[in-house]
DNA sequence: CTGAAAGCGCTTACAG
DNA sequence: CTGAAAGCGCTTACAG
């Protein structure tokens, strides 16, 4: 027992074997918790394991069998906002099952996205494969998956796809919720702050703000509707807009928390206590929504579970690289629950 | 050549030695970049290559070598503003190397943190390990990562350690210059206010503060320095505590963002300008930085760049895993330029 | 400059 | 309930 009979490198599924005095086939079940292995020879097994801190190696399992044990995880333009999120739910998920997690950032600029991609795939032959935003939306990394026969979840794709599960919050609700808020603290006159046309989100969020204007009996003015570019400084501009007219809003909803910071910056320059003189709400809860004063009034995206959802989505499906591609993935959308952040940004309109 | 010999599977090193009419180890020698392959023979099996689109499997080469191509990384409390220029550094660095990133987060509370890290080693074999504070003062997680013989490079450790290469950037450096950006403008009652204890950063950007003070003839004023715990709130009392007393200063250097945006938001909070009234500087050009207004001063880490150059460290550095732990690892500390990043926080002080 | 053989450490498919 | 054999797709060590 004292004597190690090799030098100092990792025992192996063989050494465990002829230490157990069982087949090495015996060792790989109880591994792979297999049924049909006799208790007593599993715990046995087990204990010799434990004893010589045995670990199968990655490598040969991958190459011997069918998974890789390996998850993707490709990200453009990493928003630090959603990255955290995003990163310590897929991780975290993937411990749990023995799984690995591969990151991947593209650049900006590569024209030779497609080849990227199938180079990544081709080396590591990832199990699944979650895709964030804008990527998830980009036909040629679709494709060049696809044609890979790698599983894929997409994470708050623009649109949902045929055989391609995903998974997303609803940001029509929530932008109805949040604009419920505001309505319900006696606002009238609110103002919105909409994404750029070549964002899904924009729309939908817009068309949640509108909706539930409409069922408050609540008129939207066009002239308190300004398009921003989810960036801090059309929020400064928006705020200079709208609030710049005589007969301004006592609330903004700005469709994200950058924009939001950006009109909170521009009330404030212009001397508007927030929120006695204007209510400002926001949408991502970014860590910036804690950072500044008042805080930010936001919603919290799912990003920790949606990461947990898709890997588990992934893990569950079984790879299908040998079957006809279209056959067997199995397609599911899931929607994930939001959560409101009211904060200090928000409150009840002054008496005109 | 029309005829695809095999299913729809990926090709092997066999099927493109067969085509190419060579042997296994020729294809191999060519993929590796080997030296000592006649050039007809070096371009006719690319060729090859090209045609099938042959890409080595990562779990093949990883057996059957000594390398795995896999350069691990570990959070443990993923701070936005780190983890996205880290992300983009390290994985754009690994792919230009044929690498790939392995990302793992620990839980906070992981009382079995070594366990973990021995499972992931263990399981991966990644060809080095880059660990970010406050991992990389980790004592267990080091000697985890000791006795399995992984090559390791800490990112901006509190203290460097014999034997462990190390990547960081200059923080008394860099509190000093911003510290005499503020003296150049005019300032002479600037405060201070501190990180925690716990943390090495503190001490540090604590001791350029004093030492450009010192060498500009200006006196540290004890009343002036307040010691925070890195967190919003904690730069918000701040704020209250210094600029309450009657003969406040013109400028506090808060020595991290979140403090900085909490010293903003406490001095706006009682009707100061920024900067007419008082100067605001912070540092690490967190995304938050730029999402207030007046936009922040502050210092602008190289995470980008220090986590290119761990990757590079690990590399270079070959897997020593045989060889007793103490021998061969290279020790490096680099130390990496920073950058000052002068926004609109900052001004001349008021005359009185 | 090139290749034949062995082997990395597992899983698969099969047999009993 | 258990095992012997073959093989995954590469690299290593060696020979010529």
């Amino acid at each position: 027992m004292a004597i190690n009979d090799r030098a100092n490198s990792s025992p192996t599924i063989t050494d465990v074997a002829r230490v157990a005095g069982v087949s090495i086939k015996t060792v790989s079940r109880v591994m792979n918790r297999e049924t049909g292995v006799h208790s007593s020879t599993r715990e046995h097994v087990l204990k010799v394991v434990g004893e010589m801190k045995y670990r199968p190696k990655l490598s040969a399992r991958s190459l011997a069998g069918a998974r890789s044990f390996l998850i993707g995880l490709l990200y453009y333009d990493p928003s630090a906002a959603f990255v955290s999120g995003v990163q310590q739910g897929a991780t975290l998920r993937c411990r749990e099952s023995g799984y690995h997690l591969v990151v991947e950032s593209l650049r900006d600029d590569a024209p030779d996205l497609a080849q990227q991609v199938d180079h990544m795939v081709s080396a590591l032959r990832p199990d699944g494969m979650i895709l964030t935003p804008p990527l998830c939306d980009n036909p040629h990394v679709l494709k060049a998956l696809r044609d890979s026969g790698t599983p894929c979840v997409l994470m708050s794709p623009a649109r949902e796809r045929e055989g391609i599960p995903s998974v997303r919050m609803d940001d029509v609700l929530a932008a109805e919720e949040i604009t419920l808020h505001l309505v319900d603290l006696g606002h009238k006159e609110i103002a919105f702050v909409k994404g750029p046309a070549d964002q899904a989100a924009s729309a939908l969020r817009y068309k949640g703000y509108v909706r539930a204007m409409k069922s408050r009996g609540l008129t939207v003015n066009k002239d308190f509707v300004y398009t921003g570019d989810f960036k801090f400084q059309s929020g400064v501009e928006a705020a200079h807009k709208i609030l710049g007219t005589r007969n301004r809003p006592t609330a903004i909803f700005a469709s994200n928390d950058e924009m939001a910071l950006g009109v909170l910056a521009g009330a404030q320059s212009i001397g508007l206590d927030v929120p006695k003189a204007l209510s400002i709400a926001g949408f991502d809860d970014s860590p910036a929504a804690k950072l500044v004063w008042p805080q930010l009034t936001t919603v919290s995206q799912p990003t920790y579970e949606m990461a947990r959802m898709a890997v588990e989505m992934l893990i569950g499906t079984g790879k299908s690289q040998e079957d006809a591609p279209e056959e067997s993935i199995e397609s599911e959308h899931r929607v994930l629950e939001h959560e409101l952040v009211i904060r200090m940004s928000t409150g009840k309109p002054a008496k005109r």
